[in-house]
RNA sequence: GGAGGCAUAGUCUAAUGGUAGGACGACACCCUUACACGGUGUAGGUCUGGGUUCGAUUCCCUGUGCCUCCACCA
């Protein structure tokens, strides 16, 4: 063995040997029973960075220990390239949009630059040691993808749980698409308070004078004896003169600005709701793109109409005040625009119906940690809307639907001719309801959530209502970070449940963010993105994932360079132990009598359960923790103690017990340190245990024959007055194999005492009463140098 | 405004109704035939304020700070 461990060498040629031997192939013919884990398929939006490394390291750690366990590990990778995020990826890269390309030609792009980054994603998520099977890898853009989300919009329909309607919906004038409430965010902005004079007694304040065109009604609280004299008036709205009615409302909050409101279509969720509760007229004033439609600004865009109508309001006369304020702001989580309420047709799933059961189905779920289920709970709650899965984008899944030229009857697809591209297909069937052949194809495609959220019947190869892979469906584990609860986790089981009236999966395993040194969640904005490879060239996967095992699940981590730097030394620790061991290899293998090799054993049996245990429950921090621990106990104590009979005439006990214990403890971190514990494996073991790979070897057993509570008393004597000696050599600044005499101990220790001698390099053991305590062993020692 | 989580030495973290463990850093000593990328040891800590208790860092309440999700945003 090398004097040093080469992790980069050794990466390189492991990671091939895996894939070779396909160590991490999944058999669907096995006998053995299935785990499969229900991948979150990462969107293709740019780079990878170490908080991926940090969630996805978490879900392979429980991967390989149920793949040691005996499990059949369903274990696939998934790459979502058919979102928004992916479309504004490539703009960005060619310098161009979707809508100047054009439909076709936009997708092969999109294509393009989706090979590349699937290249890089798996190359970054292979070298830190995923032990995914590539074989099984799915996009969300693919033909059998397209098949799928199809098939699961068409089998809703016949549900009856989609519907389309005319309504007012979340719109980014800037991608000119609809959006679903999951995807906004707040932003702080700064903006102009305008008090408007409409009348004499009508006054109003409003950040949006630009859609004073599309005033329909005002509003004051009906409790605010200040302007409820004013409920009934008419008044005309300043310069494009439409003449509005006051009207009461306990909306109103009457301590903001004048405490009188003007509603418009649509400046906001309010206004949508008077629109509906009093059967307002709708006004529209905004184009799709972000344009205003009125003659009067000629054109021009939201925010420069804004500008131009507070000055020519002013110019008027009709301006009594103007104030500078900074307030929140729903935007486009993807490219920061402030999104619009525009009428649209619009296809929903309908599930406000369903938040009873959707909220049991939750609760059938196990989740880790178990408070976040609180988070999904809370979501449904809340929920206000159907679930709008229409976009108006090129690139992504197309509705399998066309509409009837003559009565607008909407046409499905056949089912049998999945997956279908109503641009360039024919729906292959009159209209059921006139039966004109006339038809025009529906543009829109489906919102990626509505394809995403069918991941566990994707990897089951579903084939619509209970036509899927037994045994992959129910998956066992869906592992994801917390931000997408509410969307992604959410969406499954709505779908899932849905078409097999089944909870996709057993568990829930929820990590938290990785965040950078300060804490703060890394974005490309702040440049504050730690990417893996540079901490990879310098301390390898191994001490990555080190850092990524540290923290609980669920718990956020920020990211420490000392952490991996622990991780870096515990591997060079693991390869020293391992080079010890090769160059004093035991001649036969042997159960030993000595008390401190049944001492370790007792304990590493121990160790065993604990980490078994902990594992059981996906606390595979736990289990970490106490296997680190042990093995520096082991490395620094035992080990110590040892050497003089491996060294002396007791070789081969000593050396088979290590080796042993070794063994154990290698395979307990193997699910965290794949590449060093493989090696040593291969290096010291593989002959001998039979098994291509620690990966596919057998989690070690708690042995019942190890547990020996009297050895590990007298062993833990042995160690306290070793400790205790070990003291007073460095008080005296002697070095730890410096020679003493005689050692005096207040009691019998049987065969340890030969240990004692041996490790501490003693020359004679006398019984007597010594002035220096043990700890609370209440043994005492002397020393006479 | 609502919900959830977190708060422990200089930094990052573990555990616990009774003496708070480790890592990095600091300091001291030891180049002991696996490892100086090492070993041995020393110093240093439970966010504020209440409550329950014989006893609280742990349980409860409050405040503060940070993170996440949601709502509001005329």
């Amino acid at each position: 063995m090398d004097e040093r461990f080469n992790f980069k060498e050794v990466e390189q040629s492991l990671a091939e040997f895996w894939e070779e031997e396909r160590v991490y192939g999944f058999d669907p013919k096995s006998k053995k029973e299935v785990f499969s884990i229900d991948t979150p398929p990462p969107t293709i939006s740019g780079s990878v960075h170490i908080g991926h490394v940090f969630s996805y390291s978490q879900a392979d750690f429980i991967a390989r220990y149920k793949r040691m366990r005996g499990f059949s590990v369903f274990y696939p990778f998934g790459f979502d390239n058919n979102g928004l995020p992916t479309e504004l990826l490539v703009e960005k890269l060619n310098k161009t949009t979707a809508e100047r390309e054009g439909r076709e030609k936009f997708i092969a792009k999109v294509e393009a630059v989706t090979k590349e980054y699937e290249a890089l994603y798996r190359r970054t998520f292979g070298s830190v040691g995923i032990s995914v099977d590539w074989t099984l890898l799915y996009t969300t853009i693919s033909k059998d993808t397209q098949r799928i989300s199809q098939l699961s919009f068409l089998e809703l329909n016949r549900m009856g749980r989609v519907y389309r309607k005319e309504t007012p919906t979340i719109w980014c004038p800037k991608e000119g698409t609809a959006l679903s409430q999951m995807e906004l965010k707040d932003k702080m902005l700064k903006s102009k308070f305008v008090t408007i004079r409409f009348s004499d007694d009508v006054v109003i304040a409003t950040t949006r004078p630009e859609l004073l065109p599309a005033c329909v009604a005002i509003f004051v609280n009906p409790d605010d004896k200040k302007n409820s004299t004013l409920v009934g008036k008419k008044v005309k709205v300043p310069i494009f003169g439409q003449e509005v009615k006051v009207m009461a409302d306990a909306r109103v909050d009457p301590t903001k600005g004048t405490g009188v409101v003007m509603c418009c279509t649509f400046g906001d969720l309010t206004d949508i709701e008077w629109y509906k509760a009093y059967g307002l007229p709708l006004r529209i004033e905004i184009s799709e793109k972000g344009k205003m439609l009125n003659k009067y600004f000629g054109g021009i865009g939201i925010k420069d109409a804004r500008q131009k109508m507070i000055e020519d309001l002013k110019s008027a006369g009709y301006v009594l005040a103007e104030k500078e304020i900074e307030h929140n702001v729903n935007v486009h989580e993807r490219c920061g625009t402030e999104i619009e309420f525009l009428v649209k047709m619009q296809w929903y799933v309908r599930y406000l119906d369903m938040k009873e059961v959707l909220i049991e189905q939750g609760r059938k779920l196990r989740w880790h940690p178990d408070f976040m289920a609180v988070r999904y709970e809370n979501w449904i709650k809340g929920l206000q809307w159907d679930w709008s899965i229409s976009r108006q984008r090129y690139y992504g899944i197309p509705f399998p639907v066309w509409y009837c030229k003559k009565c607008g009857e909407p046409i499905m697809a056949d089912e049998k001719r999945l997956p279908v591209n109503p641009l360039v297909d024919k729906p292959g069937s009159k209209c059921a309801k006139c039966g004109s052949l006339d038809y025009v194809p529906e543009t829109d495609i489906l919102d990626t959530w509505a394809t995403s959220s069918l991941t566990p019947l994707i990897n089951a190869k579903w084939k619509g209502g209970d036509d899927y892979m037994h045994g992959i469906y129910p998956m066992s584990l869906r592992p994801q970070a917390h931000d997408i609860i509410s969307f992604w986790l959410f969406t499954t089981v709505v779908k899932c449940y849905l078409h097999t009236k089944k909870l996709p999966w057993k568990d829930a395993l929820i990590s938290g963010h990785g965040l950078d040194s300060h804490g703060k969640p890394m974005h490309k904005s702040e440049g504050n993105i730690i990417e893996p490879s540079v901490v990879l060239e310098k301390y390898g996967a191994d001490a990555l994932r080190h850092w990524a095992s540290l923290s609980r699940l669920g718990d956020d981590a920020s990211f420490q360079d000392k952490d991996v730097l622990t991780g870096f030394k515990f591997v060079n620790k693991m390869w020293n132990v391992a080079r010890f061991i090769e160059q004093n290899k035991a001649a036969g293998s042997r159960e030993s009598r000595n008390v401190m090799d049944r001492w370790i054993r007792a304990k590493a049996a121990k160790l065993v359960k604990a980490c078994t245990e902990r594992f059981d429950e996906y606390d595979y921090a736990g289990a970490k923790r106490s296997a680190d621990e042990f093995f520096w106990f082991f490395s620094n104590n035992y080990l110590e103690f040892v050497k003089y009979r491996i060294y002396g005439n007791d070789k081969d006990a000593a050396a088979s017990t290590v080796m042993g214990v070794y063994l154990d403890i290698l395979k307990l971190l193997a699910p965290f340190m794949p590449y060093i514990t493989e090696k040593i494996y291969q290096e010291l073991y593989r002959k001998k245990e039979g098994s291509i790979s620690i990966h596919l070897s057998e989690w070690p057993k708690a042995d019942a024959k190890h547990a020996d509570g009297k050895a590990e008393a007298l062993g833990d004597k042995v160690y306290g007055i070793i400790s205790q000696v070990r003291q007073w050599k460095h008080e005296r600044k002697a070095a730890l194999n410096s020679e003493i005499k005689e050692l005096v101990i207040s009691e019998k220790l049987e065969d340890g005492e030969d240990d004692i001698k041996g490790a501490m390099n003693i020359k004679k053991i006398s019984i007597g009463k010594g002035e220096i305590p043990v700890g609370d062993t209440g043994i005492s020692i002397g020393i006479q140098a």
